[in-house]
DNA sequence: TTTTTATATCGTAATATTGCAATATTAATT
DNA sequence: AATTAATATTGCAATATTACGATATAAAAA
Protein backbone atom coordinates (compact mmCIF):
# COMPACT_ATOMS: atom_id res chain seq x y z
CA UNK A 1 0.00 0.00 0.00
CA UNK A 2 1.47 3.53 1.01
CA UNK A 3 -1.68 5.22 0.35
CA UNK A 4 -3.82 6.62 2.83
CA UNK A 5 -7.73 5.31 3.18
CA UNK A 6 -8.77 9.21 2.79
CA UNK A 7 -12.25 7.97 1.42
CA UNK A 8 -14.01 7.17 4.97
CA UNK A 9 -13.06 10.34 6.65
CA UNK A 10 -14.45 13.29 6.47
CA UNK A 11 -13.61 15.94 4.06
CA UNK A 12 -12.88 17.93 7.56
CA UNK A 13 -10.43 15.39 8.85
CA UNK A 14 -8.45 14.93 5.58
CA UNK A 15 -8.46 18.59 5.21
CA UNK A 16 -6.80 19.23 8.44
CA UNK A 17 -4.73 15.88 8.23
CA UNK A 18 -2.94 17.61 4.40
CA UNK A 19 -2.46 21.00 6.41
CA UNK A 20 -0.72 19.35 9.42
CA UNK A 21 1.28 16.62 7.09
CA UNK A 22 2.65 19.42 4.89
CA UNK A 23 4.38 21.01 8.28
CA UNK A 24 5.55 17.47 9.71
CA UNK A 25 9.26 17.53 8.18
CA UNK A 26 11.55 19.91 9.84
CA UNK A 27 12.50 21.87 6.76
CA UNK A 28 9.50 22.77 6.09
CA UNK A 29 9.01 23.60 9.88
CA UNK A 30 12.46 25.71 9.20
CA UNK A 31 10.99 27.39 6.32
CA UNK A 32 7.94 28.42 8.18
CA UNK A 33 10.52 29.63 11.01
CA UNK A 34 12.40 31.34 8.60
CA UNK A 35 9.23 32.99 6.88
CA UNK A 36 8.59 34.36 10.90
CA UNK A 37 12.01 36.06 11.41
CA UNK A 38 12.90 37.82 7.85
CA UNK A 39 11.18 40.80 5.92
CA UNK A 40 11.88 40.09 2.95
CA UNK A 41 11.21 36.32 1.72
CA UNK A 42 13.33 35.84 -0.91
CA UNK A 43 13.28 31.68 -2.12
CA UNK A 44 16.71 32.25 -3.16
CA UNK A 45 17.33 32.94 1.02
CA UNK A 46 15.31 29.66 1.94
CA UNK A 47 17.79 27.73 -0.34
CA UNK A 48 20.73 29.37 1.36
CA UNK A 49 19.48 28.75 4.95
CA UNK A 50 18.76 25.27 4.60
CA UNK A 51 21.49 22.07 4.35
CA UNK A 52 19.42 20.65 0.85
CA UNK A 53 19.76 21.02 -2.72
CA UNK A 54 17.98 23.87 -4.68
CA UNK A 55 15.65 21.13 -6.19
CA UNK A 56 15.05 19.54 -2.66
CA UNK A 57 14.47 22.93 -1.52
CA UNK A 58 11.76 23.75 -3.89
CA UNK A 59 9.68 20.60 -3.87
CA UNK A 60 9.04 21.53 0.02
CA UNK A 61 8.46 25.04 -0.89
CA UNK A 62 5.59 23.32 -3.34
CA UNK A 63 4.22 21.39 -0.81
CA UNK A 64 3.77 24.08 1.70
CA UNK A 65 2.19 26.39 -0.90
CA UNK A 66 -0.37 22.95 -1.66
CA UNK A 67 -1.28 22.74 1.24
CA UNK A 68 -2.05 26.21 1.76
CA UNK A 69 0.55 27.15 4.05
CA UNK A 70 2.52 29.62 1.86
CA UNK A 71 1.82 31.69 -0.41
CA UNK A 72 4.09 32.54 -3.18
CA UNK A 73 4.50 36.42 -5.43
CA UNK A 74 6.43 36.64 -8.31
CA UNK A 75 8.90 39.54 -7.52
CA UNK A 76 11.22 40.30 -10.35
CA UNK A 77 12.62 36.70 -11.42
CA UNK A 78 12.73 35.91 -8.09
CA UNK A 79 9.43 34.41 -5.85
CA UNK A 80 8.60 36.06 -2.65
CA UNK A 81 7.19 33.58 -0.06
CA UNK A 82 5.22 34.47 2.72
CA UNK A 83 3.18 32.58 5.39
CA UNK A 84 -0.69 32.16 4.86
CA UNK A 85 -2.12 33.71 8.05
CA UNK A 86 -5.36 32.07 7.63
CA UNK A 87 -3.59 28.65 7.82
CA UNK A 88 -1.71 29.23 10.59
CA UNK A 89 -5.09 30.67 12.43
CA UNK A 90 -6.78 27.14 11.39
CA UNK A 91 -4.08 25.48 13.24
CA UNK A 92 -3.92 27.45 16.11
CA UNK A 93 -8.07 27.27 16.54
CA UNK A 94 -7.58 23.80 15.79
CA UNK A 95 -5.04 22.31 18.77
CA UNK A 96 -7.16 25.43 20.96
CA UNK A 97 -10.30 23.24 20.68
CA UNK A 98 -8.62 20.43 21.53
CA UNK A 99 -7.14 21.79 24.73
CA UNK A 100 -10.25 23.67 25.56
CA UNK A 101 -12.48 19.63 25.15
CA UNK A 102 -10.00 18.51 26.90
CA UNK A 103 -10.44 21.03 30.06
CA UNK A 104 -13.93 20.43 29.91
CA UNK A 105 -13.55 16.49 29.79
CA UNK A 106 -11.51 15.90 33.18
CA UNK A 107 -12.04 12.33 33.32
CA UNK A 108 -9.00 11.37 31.36
CA UNK A 109 -8.56 7.25 32.72
CA UNK A 110 -4.77 7.48 31.78
CA UNK B 1 16.39 8.78 -0.35
CA UNK B 2 13.08 8.78 1.36
CA UNK B 3 14.56 9.67 5.01
CA UNK B 4 14.65 13.34 5.96
CA UNK B 5 17.82 15.14 6.61
CA UNK B 6 17.24 15.74 10.73
CA UNK B 7 21.00 16.11 11.51
CA UNK B 8 21.03 19.74 9.99
CA UNK B 9 18.19 21.10 12.19
CA UNK B 10 18.05 21.87 15.50
CA UNK B 11 16.60 19.39 18.18
CA UNK B 12 13.45 21.86 18.45
CA UNK B 13 12.62 21.92 14.62
CA UNK B 14 13.28 18.00 14.73
CA UNK B 15 11.19 17.18 17.83
CA UNK B 16 8.15 19.38 16.86
CA UNK B 17 8.31 18.31 13.29
CA UNK B 18 7.75 14.14 14.73
CA UNK B 19 4.67 15.50 16.69
CA UNK B 20 3.03 16.78 13.68
CA UNK B 21 3.97 14.41 11.35
CA UNK B 22 2.57 11.81 14.27
CA UNK B 23 -0.60 13.44 13.48
CA UNK B 24 0.03 14.35 10.01
CA UNK B 25 -2.59 11.27 8.52
CA UNK B 26 -6.58 11.11 8.73
CA UNK B 27 -6.84 8.00 10.47
CA UNK B 28 -4.32 9.50 13.47
CA UNK B 29 -6.68 12.77 13.07
CA UNK B 30 -9.85 10.19 13.71
CA UNK B 31 -8.08 8.82 16.34
CA UNK B 32 -7.52 12.06 18.81
CA UNK B 33 -11.27 13.45 17.74
CA UNK B 34 -12.94 9.77 19.21
CA UNK B 35 -10.47 10.16 22.30
CA UNK B 36 -11.84 13.37 22.69
CA UNK B 37 -15.73 12.75 22.33
CA UNK B 38 -15.81 9.36 24.29
CA UNK B 39 -15.31 8.71 27.96
CA UNK B 40 -13.85 5.45 28.24
CA UNK B 41 -11.36 5.02 25.96
CA UNK B 42 -10.72 1.15 24.93
CA UNK B 43 -8.52 0.52 22.04
CA UNK B 44 -11.01 -1.71 20.71
CA UNK B 45 -13.43 0.78 20.52
CA UNK B 46 -11.22 2.87 17.90
CA UNK B 47 -11.01 0.02 15.62
CA UNK B 48 -14.39 -0.38 15.47
CA UNK B 49 -14.62 3.09 14.67
CA UNK B 50 -12.32 2.98 11.98
CA UNK B 51 -12.53 2.21 8.66
CA UNK B 52 -9.26 0.19 8.64
CA UNK B 53 -8.05 -3.40 9.92
CA UNK B 54 -7.05 -4.22 13.65
CA UNK B 55 -3.39 -3.99 12.50
CA UNK B 56 -3.57 -1.19 10.86
CA UNK B 57 -5.59 0.66 13.67
CA UNK B 58 -3.07 -0.56 16.02
CA UNK B 59 0.31 1.00 13.84
CA UNK B 60 -1.06 4.01 13.96
CA UNK B 61 -2.14 3.99 17.74
CA UNK B 62 1.60 2.98 18.49
CA UNK B 63 2.58 6.02 16.10
CA UNK B 64 0.64 8.47 18.27
CA UNK B 65 2.18 6.97 21.20
CA UNK B 66 5.76 7.34 20.02
CA UNK B 67 5.15 10.63 19.11
CA UNK B 68 3.75 11.39 22.81
CA UNK B 69 0.24 12.66 21.51
CA UNK B 70 -1.18 9.23 23.40
CA UNK B 71 -0.55 7.12 26.29
CA UNK B 72 -2.01 3.98 26.94
CA UNK B 73 -2.92 2.06 30.36
CA UNK B 74 -3.52 -1.59 30.60
CA UNK B 75 -7.16 -2.11 31.69
CA UNK B 76 -7.60 -6.15 32.03
CA UNK B 77 -6.93 -7.49 28.84
CA UNK B 78 -8.18 -4.12 26.83
CA UNK B 79 -5.96 -1.29 27.04
CA UNK B 80 -7.25 2.35 27.30
CA UNK B 81 -5.90 5.40 25.12
CA UNK B 82 -5.62 8.86 26.26
CA UNK B 83 -4.79 11.80 24.63
CA UNK B 84 -1.80 13.40 26.49
CA UNK B 85 -2.79 17.05 27.40
CA UNK B 86 0.83 18.28 27.14
CA UNK B 87 1.45 17.05 24.07
CA UNK B 88 -1.75 19.22 22.31
CA UNK B 89 -0.97 22.20 24.64
CA UNK B 90 2.67 22.25 23.18
CA UNK B 91 0.89 21.79 19.82
CA UNK B 92 -1.18 24.95 20.34
CA UNK B 93 1.37 27.14 21.98
CA UNK B 94 3.55 26.38 18.79
CA UNK B 95 0.68 27.68 16.47
CA UNK B 96 -0.21 30.57 18.96
CA UNK B 97 3.26 31.86 19.13
CA UNK B 98 3.49 31.68 14.97
CA UNK B 99 0.27 33.74 15.29
CA UNK B 100 1.39 35.89 17.56
CA UNK B 101 4.47 36.44 15.63
CA UNK B 102 2.73 37.30 12.05
CA UNK B 103 0.51 39.53 13.70
CA UNK B 104 3.49 41.49 15.44
CA UNK B 105 4.84 41.80 11.92
CA UNK B 106 2.73 42.94 9.36
CA UNK B 107 4.96 43.20 7.30
CA UNK B 108 3.73 40.46 4.94
CA UNK B 109 4.72 40.98 1.37
CA UNK B 110 2.28 38.56 -0.07
C1' DT C 1 -6.00 -26.04 31.52
C1' DT C 2 -8.30 -24.83 27.41
C1' DT C 3 -10.62 -21.35 25.12
C1' DT C 4 -11.81 -16.86 24.17
C1' DT C 5 -10.89 -11.92 23.80
C1' DA C 6 -7.98 -7.95 23.04
C1' DT C 7 -3.99 -6.08 21.29
C1' DA C 8 0.66 -6.24 19.20
C1' DT C 9 3.97 -7.77 15.92
C1' DC C 10 5.70 -9.83 11.59
C1' DG C 11 5.99 -10.23 6.79
C1' DT C 12 4.96 -8.31 2.68
C1' DA C 13 2.99 -5.64 -1.29
C1' DA C 14 1.76 -1.14 -2.98
C1' DT C 15 2.50 3.52 -2.90
C1' DA C 16 4.57 7.90 -1.11
C1' DT C 17 8.33 10.75 0.30
C1' DT C 18 12.87 12.55 0.28
C1' DG C 19 16.80 14.14 -2.03
C1' DC C 20 19.67 15.29 -5.82
C1' DA C 21 21.66 16.09 -10.55
C1' DA C 22 20.31 17.53 -14.79
C1' DT C 23 17.46 20.19 -17.39
C1' DA C 24 13.64 23.44 -18.37
C1' DT C 25 11.50 27.77 -17.77
C1' DT C 26 11.02 32.59 -17.02
C1' DA C 27 12.39 37.16 -16.40
C1' DA C 28 15.99 40.54 -16.22
C1' DT C 29 20.35 42.19 -18.03
C1' DT C 30 23.73 42.94 -21.42
C1' DA D 1 19.26 38.30 -29.43
C1' DA D 2 22.32 36.19 -26.19
C1' DT D 3 23.47 35.71 -21.50
C1' DT D 4 22.73 35.48 -16.77
C1' DA D 5 20.00 34.62 -12.60
C1' DA D 6 16.22 32.58 -10.06
C1' DT D 7 13.08 29.07 -9.63
C1' DA D 8 10.57 24.88 -11.23
C1' DT D 9 10.31 20.37 -13.17
C1' DT D 10 11.91 15.81 -14.53
C1' DG D 11 13.91 11.43 -13.73
C1' DC D 12 15.55 8.43 -10.68
C1' DA D 13 17.39 5.89 -6.51
C1' DA D 14 16.83 5.09 -1.62
C1' DT D 15 13.93 4.86 2.09
C1' DA D 16 9.41 5.42 4.56
C1' DT D 17 4.58 4.83 5.03
C1' DT D 18 0.26 2.56 4.68
C1' DA D 19 -2.47 -1.38 4.81
C1' DC D 20 -3.58 -6.07 5.66
C1' DG D 21 -3.50 -11.14 6.65
C1' DA D 22 -1.38 -14.19 9.57
C1' DT D 23 0.48 -15.04 13.75
C1' DA D 24 2.08 -14.05 18.52
C1' DT D 25 1.14 -12.62 23.15
C1' DA D 26 -1.25 -11.81 27.35
C1' DA D 27 -5.09 -11.66 30.30
C1' DA D 28 -9.74 -13.20 31.45
C1' DA D 29 -13.32 -16.66 31.22
C1' DA D 30 -14.93 -21.20 30.93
Amino acid sequence: MGASKTVDFTNKQNAIAIMIKALGHPARIAIIEHLLKVDNCICGDIVDMLPLAQATVSQHLKELRNAGLIKGNIEGKAICYCIDEKAIEKLETYFLNIKIKLNNKKKSCC
